[in-house]
DNA sequence: TAGATTGTTAATCGATTAACAATC
DNA sequence: TAGATTGTTAATCGATTAACAATC
């Protein structure tokens, strides 16, 4: 069972797995992949290609059972466990993420804050006292944190990242412009280049008729 | 030259473009396909593929001169223009992007923030006093916004960015989690799923060996 | 001119779609 | 059983990589 999963696929799943809370919530309890390929906008043989990746989670002659469907993607993203993080870098867009994302449910538990600027130290976001990033070895060696959400300076952005690395880090998100260049490659990094997303808006605005 | 530009393509311009702009900082004035494709980690002959799906940017035996690569690269991306926008919900994440992304290295131009909370009317943000979004047809009639950026609550983000289609609105930055299906399928929307992004960190997470 | 490197065509690889046998 | 729909193999399509002739 050893093929490799393509980012295409693990891209997908998200959507999937959004879609198909929407679907519960509507109290729909079955569907096919016929169906849920008009609503995604997707081929239904996508989609049974996709989730085939990782098992036959279908029904022949039926179709899937929403809610046990749902349970098998949330299990393969992770989301029935809860990856410890901390959040490095605690200005207006690393505030703005702790208010708005909900961790518990996207497979996380923030369990620590940390900023370098005494403007910010001290004070309390979302249910945390910013610490010092100082403190961020002693912590790390004490929690053991193994993921980090990255919202720097994209000057800074690397070495902190390779420092995480070396504390034992093993998942980044990545906030900050720069290119985060880890000794293990195998670590996944998340890139969230909110500026190169808007470039792209902008190069589709220019040359959509 | 009506051949389509792949979103492959489209969305590796931006990160050309960074790099460029980093060399061109370091005073570096010319680079063959070869150099730049072992700094950014792609192969030399996708380079020349992507560069040559816009016209022949490079010399033959010289290879490409930074500087105009970079201005050529700038005119795709539509970042000697700027997009007239509107920030429609300025909670936390509005906020953060106002004060986070300059606009104007990216193509756009702020003409103007909406919110719908009295608590948030009314307040400044960056250089603007939040509006009540009652007034958006107005404003939009006047000063004809050509973009839109979502920070909205995902079970209004939809019925938002129709409305804005209908007053002219021609490209959208969502934010929210919703799916922003318009009635001009032509339309650019770049999705900002902070949501699935994180989740497909949790994956990976899971699935990284 | 000789050497280098592009622009471009051809080959390969991977992802999507189509088809259909298996089976509920 | 007959009908429906999956799981899976085969065909197609598109994107990446390799190769090389054109040319600076």
């Amino acid at each position: 069972m050893e093929k490799k999963i393509s980012s295409a696929v693990i891209n997908r799943l998200p959507r999937y797995y959004r879609y198909l809370g929407d679907l519960l919530a509507d109290g729909v309890t079955k569907i096919s992949s016929q169906e849920l390929s008009q609503r995604m906008n997707l081929t239904a043989s996508q989609i049974r290609q996709d989730l085939n990746c990782f098992g036959g989670f279908g029904q022949q002659g039926y179709g899937y059972r929403v809610q046990s469907l749902l349970d098998e993607i949330a299990a393969i993203l992770g989301l029935d466990r809860l990856h410890s993080a901390v959040l490095i870098g605690c200005g207006k867009m690393g505030a703005a993420l702790v208010n708005r994302i909900t961790f518990e449910k996207r497979g996380f538990k923030l369990i620590g804050i940390f900023d370098n600027s005494p403007d910010v130290i001290g004070t309390t976001v979302g249910d945390f006292v910013v610490k010092d990033i100082a403190e961020i070895d002693e912590f790390c060696a004490k929690e053991n944190p193994v993921a980090a959400f990255l919202a720097l300076p994209r000057e800074v952005a690397p070495d902190v990242a390779r420092k995480l690395e070396k504390l034992g880090v093993k998942g980044f998100w990545n906030f900050s412009a720069g290119y985060i260049n880890l000794e293990d490659k195998n670590i996944p990094v998340e890139n969230v280049h909110l500026g190169d997303s808007l470039m792209s808006l902008s190069c589709r605005m220019n040359t959509a008729k």
